[in-house]
DNA sequence: TGATGTGAATAACTTCACAGCG
DNA sequence: CGCTGTGAAGTTATTCACATCA
């Protein structure tokens, strides 16, 4: 995929900072913290106040200088470039344990983010509520997901239903899928998939450590 | 932190794939392949075969020109680089729901990592067994960590427990912890953190699926 | 011949240094 | 004067191209 020349590339790891910086915002406004400095933002955050100056600044300018940043103003700003300005509908699938604690995940909440429907195949757990969400029959997700508008899922099924899964999503209009479950998928169109890989981060873990005392 | 001049740097995006790798081989394994390509590894894995022998190529030559790599000695070695060659025991702190998923969850135990201690500050809890392993008071950590000389970590406590328990773990001779609170930690001494942040991940991908359709 | 292994080229990301501006 | 904003420099990672060797 070529980019055209005007515009300037977005590293994804910035895309990902973006998120942490609004948590820690939300945080210093609880505290009644109006302005901030960059210093102050990333404070706590093993990020340096350079790169956060530097993430801001692919999209434009939004500090006085020789003062800082207006902490609500800074907010309303991140949240509209994250597109989490508007409330944010996704889809769970698969309501095993790992599904179950992302119902139960109050994280989501602070930030226009909100899981409105939930699908497993399992007869024992459909039609029943789980954190206020209906758990739904699988083979209604077709149905459902574009009912509803719903362009996010989190992808939460065994390894060996992944794929099956990502191919009806995809049908359905999902346009992004955070990926819990260790296979690849492989969909068309223009589909994201952000892989979460728990065991490949663990391993790496061990390697890291195994390093430091050589 | 400066580099000699002989060592060759390993990207940690390397060291995250071994394991993408190791997993796939151990697949192709039961499938009675008994000899790969670079090309057949990396097929359904989102990567390039140049990046995998890139990535093999910082630890040494591993295959047969013009044959490719016996799938069996490859995974043997890839443990061995890993440290997974002897079994890797791990802690777990924090038995809410996400917790609980990390218990049942079986995609370790193919790769000698198990989970050998759980803990939580529950009283409804302690005691009990979850999926074959006794719950322990929090505060009997570091005690029992240090026992069974327990190097790595997974944190699924809240947020607001997070910095306190990291501590603990550090005191304990954890040299690794893979962190899903959404918290900094600020450990002393060398102590590897690797953070998990759902949320920020989620927020990542609702950015990408809106810049798509512009 | 066919697939690996690797230096070199390219691309991506981070850090720096300082100009810019309130 | 102080802190932001950003081009440029430096660092790190990926891709390429081909020498290498069974």
């Amino acid at each position: 995929m070529t980019q055209s020349k005007g515009e300037p590339r977005i590293p994804t790891e910035t895309i990902k900072r973006l998120g942490l910086y609004l948590r820690r915002l939300r945080r210093l406004l609880t505290s009644s913290v109006e302005t901030v400095s960059s210093e102050e933002i990333t404070r706590y955050l093993d990020i340096s106040s350079h790169q956060f100056r530097k993430d801001l600044s692919y999209f434009g300018p939004f500090g006085r200088r020789g003062v800082g940043y207006k902490t609500d103003q800074l907010i309303v700003q991140l949240e509209k470039i994250l597109g989490l300005d508007s409330e944010c509908p996704i889809a769970l699938v698969g309501v095993g344990k790992l599904g179950s604690a992302f119902l139960a995940y109050t994280g989501f909440s602070n930030f226009n983010i909100r899981i409105v429907a939930a699908f497993d195949n399992d007869i024992t757990k459909i039609g029943k509520n789980w954190e206020g969400i209906r758990i739904e029959d699988l083979s209604r997700l077709e149905t459902i997901v574009p009912e509803l508008k719903i362009k996010l899922a989190v992808l939460t099924v065994p390894a060996e239903y992944a794929q099956e899964v990502g191919i009806q999503l995809a049908k359905s209009g999902v346009k992004g899928i955070l990926n819990f479950a260790p296979a690849n998928l492989n969909l068309p169109g223009e589909v994201l998939v952000i892989n979460v890989d728990m065991a490949a981060e663990l391993m790496a873990l061990a390697y890291l450590v195994q390093k430091l005392d050589r």
